[in-house]
Formats: structure tokens, C-alpha cells, sequence
DNA sequence: CGTCACCTCACGAGAATTTGGGAGGCGGCG
DNA sequence: CGCCGCCTCCCAAATTCTCGTGAGGTGACG
């Protein structure tokens, strides 16, 4: 969908950088410099002050791309994310850190990041990543790429080894509801006998011997 | 974890390819060379071939990757995957296509595949993709990236914000796990009131009324 | 036709949960 | 200091769940 192919030499990707280190800080900004297709106009030490310098932005002067630290100031990165894409919706948010596990990546990209960098890249790799979010890509590591399919994987992955009789698969989502064993009959005009019976052999087809169980193991391996 | 950096001059992943064009398939063995560090120990040109050999090969020559063509003939690459995870667990599967849109993809790593490359890769990046995966990482463009990011993002953004006390979240870990009260109680050394007490605020600020639902919520929000 | 899986229903007892109330102590904050 | 949120504990009743056991009916399959 954005291809542009000959503009990459022409268009300078409006860049804005939070990053509370002082020297890295400098140092990013020096780095989005014309001479490399960059125009890295705004450098903030916390995500309030570049959240007030996006208010008061006008659209045309937006930036493309926001290379976000989420270090050790709190959350107060991830946690101003919805704020930037409310304000600027076209915006991509690269995130920028010294961590690289399953949690937080998990946390940046369901916040509405497109990307994650670690600190170590070498400036080269960062230029190109950003390059990359401004086309539309999610610069990541295959490392980082690696904890994002992991996840993708485990919430999307349809396979159950237990075989459950229509019926069970009934109660399960029905429970998975939450609702009570009464509730279940009613809904599905059955004595709540029946239901009894149902539960059980689910519960030892689950192997579970509570319904909070079942209902943790029916939502971890997707069989709702 | 895999951080082999010494080795990497040493060891050999072994390479299996799966690819119906002839030309394309004799060019990706010549590329799995020792002298590029790989094994490219076998190629073939369709998924069955493969999952025969993958049945009488001893685990000690497994292959660490496998490099599998998802083109034309028809989803036999895909299907094929669920028997190359249950006959070789450890490979790492990378997916090579012309086609980069987001529903292969999703397919793709559905099915357990860990990287994803377009045929127009260059060779060196083939190969350098090839070493990540039997690293552990995932290799992809960033095209590819923002595609399973797009997807991860749909599937966990409905996070609601509940402010839960941090004994409550602990209560909620232990309830998800399927513990009894009592069994929370014996595990935090207070007594089962206690527990009681917890669970009633947590039901209220989760607006639920059973663990089940409890369970529910939290792991579809994934406040766990 | 026999077997087997599935759905249905029943009884009963013990365990656990849910729901309502109240209460004391502690620490942060204006 | 007073207020408020949090953690702790207690009582008690109603409800629900868990787990036995047993049993009748149906449809599929060999």
C-alpha cells in the first residue's frame, strides 16, 4: 500500500524522539538529519512534554514516525500511546529500549506500537528501521519478530488434543460464560442433572477439577 | 538464551528445502553451503517427499531449519506442518513465498511456521535468515512484521483498564491457576476469610460473579 | 444384533463458593 | 489529624459445585 519506490530520496519522514538520556537523546536527533532522508525536528526528555508539543501541533507538521524510549521512567511511555494515536493517528510509533522480552514487547504492541528497536543497533540499522515505519513496515529484530509470532502463535493456534462431544463443547463455552450450572440448564432446557453430568466428564477430559480451570485451559489452548 | 556468538563460525545448521521450481530449488541447496556455515543437507519438491524422508531420518539428523515453498500446489505446505512440528519439533520452519499479504501469513503462523521470506529476497539475505531461524529468531521483512503486528494488535487491544490492588492481582493469578480458596489460603499463609474478602472485591471491580467469569475476563484481557 | 459413544435424568453427601454484614490496623495524603 | 484505600480477619446463611453411582434411550457401526 506505500510504495513509493523513487520518492524514498525525496521525502523526509518528520521524526519526533522521547528519550530521557540526555546523550542518546543528542545523539538520535543527530542521527535524523537531512542528509540521510530524515527530518528529526522535536527531541523530548518524557512522553508529557512531547504529548503537549503534539496538542499543539499543527496536522501538516505531525510527525510520521516516534522513536519512544520505555525505559526506566515508569510506564509513562506505553502509557501515553493512546494519547498519540489519538492525536496523531498516522503516526508510527517505533519503540526504542534495552529490553527485549515476551511481556513487554507484548505490552508495546497491543498499546499500538509498529516497532522495536534495542539500544544496541548500530545507528545505520536504526536510520533504516525508521525509514522502514515511515513505509508502513515494523522494524524489529528476529528476535524481537521471534516473541511476536510466539504470541500470534499462541492465540491463534485452533488445536485441541482433547476430543470433546458436541455437547461438552456446548457446556465449555457456556461456562466459559460463566455461567452457573442452573443457568446452563435453563438455557438449554435440560435438567440440571444433565448438566451435572456433563460437567464431570468434561472436567476429566480437561483434567481439571474446577470450573476456573477448565475455563483457564479452554481459553489458553483456544478450544472456545 | 541462544546467544552463540563464538560458535556461529562453527556450527552448521542443517538445512532442508522444500520448493517445486527446479531451477529456484537447486539455486537455495548451492546457496546452503558449508562454506556459507550451512548444511543443505536435502531438497524437494513437494511437502510429501519431504515429510517421507523427515519419517526415516534418526533426530541426530534432523534438520534445524526448514526452508518450505508455499506457492502454488495448492495448501500442501501448510497442511504439511502440523506433521513436520509432531516429527521434528525443534526445526524451525521458514516460509518462502511470492505472496506477502496478511492472511497467508496469519495461515502461516497459525500453523507453526516461525519466519517468513519473499522469493525476491537476496541471496545473502536468505542465508542470514536461514542463521536466525536455527538461532531461534524470526525472520521477516518489516512489510511481514507489520502484518503480524497488525494481527497481534486486533487480537489483544480490548484492554480495559481495571485497577486492581496487588494482592487482588496475586488473588487473580491463583484463581486462574485454579486453586481453591483454600488452597490460596494455605499458599499466602492468611487465613481463608481472607481469601473470601479478596475474591469479593475482585468480583466486583471485574464485574463478574463466578471464578469461571473471573478466569474469563482476565485471561481474555490478559491481566495475568 | 451387540457394542459403543452420546445425551439424558436421578439421588445424595460433602466440599466449596457466593453474599451479606462488621471490624481493626496500617500507611499515604491533604 | 482525618480520610481513604488496602490488607487482614470473623460470622453465617444460601447457593453452587464436585463426585460418587446408576440407568434409560438413541443412533452409528461392524
Amino acid at each position: 500500500m506505500n510504495s513509493l519506490p523513487e520518492s524514498l530520496h525525496t521525502i523526509h519522514p518528520i521524526v519526533w524522539i522521547v528519550e530521557d538520556h540526555d546523550l542518546l537523546r543528542k545523539n538520535l536527533k543527530r542521527l535524523c538529519s537531512p542528509s540521510r532522508n530524515l527530518n528529526g525536528a522535536e527531541a523530548f526528555a518524557n512522553a508529557e512534554a512531547m504529548l503537549l508539543a503534539l496538542r499543539q501541533t499543527a496536522s501538516r507538521d505531525l510527525p510520521q514516525v516516534l522513536l519512544m524510549d520505555v525505559g526506566l521512567p515508569g510506564r509513562s511511555g506505553l502509557e501515553a500511546l493512546p494519547d498519540v494515536i489519538k492525536l496523531a493517528p498516522e503516526c508510527r510509533v517505533v519503540i526504542l529500549t534495552v529490553f527485549e522480552d515476551d511481556r513487554k514487547i507484548s505490552a508495546a504492541i497491543s498499546a499500538g506500537a509498529c516497532g522495536y528497536l534495542v539500544k544496541t543497533a548500530r545507528p545505520e540499522e536504526i536510520v533504516e528501521a525508521i525509514h522502514e515505519a515511515a513505509r508502513g513496515g515494523s522494524p524489529m529484530s528476529p528476535k524481537t519478530a521471534a516473541s511476536v509470532v510466539k504470541l500470534l502463535a499462541n492465540l491463534t493456534k485452533p488445536m485441541t488434543p482433547v476430543s470433546l462431544s458436541p455437547r461438552e463443547r456446548e457446556m465449555l463455552a457456556l461456562i466459559v460464560e460463566g455461567l452457573t450450572a442452573k443457568e446452563i440448564a435453563d438455557r438449554l432446557s435440560v435438567s440440571i442433572h444433565t448438566i451435572d453430568t456433563h460437567t464431570r466428564h468434561l472436567f476429566k477430559k480437561l483434567e481439571v477439577r474446577s470450573r476456573a480451570a477448565a475455563v483457564a485451559r479452554a481459553l489458553r489452548e483456544r478450544m472456545v
